[in-house]
DNA sequence: AAAAAAAACGAACGGTCGTGCTATTAATAG
DNA sequence: CTATTAATAGCACGACCGTTCGTTTTTTTT
């Protein structure tokens, strides 16, 4: 069967057509990505787009979890070249505040977070995942902070991570209501009072 | 004519089609709202509720506009029985607060910013006005908590009204996704926090 | 009680939705 | 180059969408 291309046709446009239903998702939301538009934003027909999935909320899954694997790399993995502890906490903060402001068009987990936060199913518990792997990840850097002494000893991360989730959540939505710039400003600032009040 | 009875008719059976307009929209968001399913909820046909509107996108605007006045009346004129200063912000925060534990189906005015903070529209301005007006409410408390000296003469309004409703979104998200009394903990321990570090 | 006005109904319209099916075309394997 | 398999198109389906319109029922006014 020799050395198989790494892509087969098949597995290539399944990528395109992902690529565009994401974003269609990032302005539209999960519940707002229909087949047909889909399949016209990529040019195929609709039953040719459903064949990559078998339903709709294949697709939708597929979609989300495109979405986080792109955070992931855009914030996540580039933090973990920083070192550990608050260089790292502050890259993936940074990171992700640059995240919110690179993708104006609005983020889709943050979408799909609202959409299905009260409707069970497969995509709550994908959209739970996501997030709890996230703000685990931010705690696990705070803890790191603590022990390389950068962080006062009694810091609770868990507590810590639950406010910069706050800060950015309102640097989100502040960005689309209001002015992005500010928006910006006011989110530094909070995480950095943050850090002082916590600093050893 | 004499003495007119408060409410004709239609002006109530309109009040009740929005009470059962606001509960589904709450769960499935303004988007998800469908007249034919309102109709049923109610009890009428599709049309015969159609006719309150005149269109869809007005009934979303009359049910979004009484989200706006059930909050106000939930948490903001209640808090101006408080008398003014950090009394009257804590009010404003703990009614906050109890509204996300009280309204566990979802807030409809937190799903209708994820919505339409991307979506042009009337839809759109509707929900940037709403939140600025809560928004300024929530600052001009803090400001009158400093012109009391019981808050730092430092203190940026803006900035903390900005912290404050970060606290407020992450404890939206959590309850929702994770455990709602340990988001309620969080959220207080965050509040309280943010006042001691402005305290005078 | 009769007349006028308001409210609700029922049926239909043109669209779009997700989803099956059956062909047909394109890519791969021998 | 041929045989096989994978990928896509085309078409139709039942369901629901928001909306319109004419009719009927209910409420209000005279």
């Amino acid at each position: 069967m020799a050395a198989q291309t790494a892509t087969s046709k098949g597995a290539a446009t399944r990528e395109l057509i992902l690529d565009r239903a994401y974003s269609i998702a990032c302005r539209e939301g999960l519940e707002g990505l229909s087949i047909g538009d889909l399949a016209q934003a990529v040019g195929m027909s609709k039953s040719g787009v459903f064949a990559h999935f078998g339903s709709r909320e294949d697709l939708q899954l597929a979609v989300l979890d495109s979405g986080g694997r792109r955070f992931g790399d855009a914030v996540l993995i580039p933090a973990l070249r920083a070192p550990r502890g608050l260089a790292r906490l502050r890259a993936i903060v940074g990171g992700w505040y640059d995240w919110v402001r690179d993708n104006r068009q609005g983020c889709l987990i943050m979408g799909a977070v609202s959409e299905y936060d009260s409707r069970p199913g497969v995509l709550h518990d994908a959209v739970v995942t996501l997030i709890k792997r996230w703000r685990d990840d931010t705690a696990r850097a705070v803890v790191m902070a603590v022990e390389a002494g950068e962080l006062r000893a009694d810091t609770d991360a868990k507590q810590l991570s639950f406010e910069i989730f706050g800060f950015a959540l309102a640097l989100h939505q502040d960005t689309r209501l209001f002015d992005p710039k500010q928006a910006r400003a006011q989110a530094e600032r909070a995480f950095d009072r943050l850090l002082t009040a916590n600093s050893p």
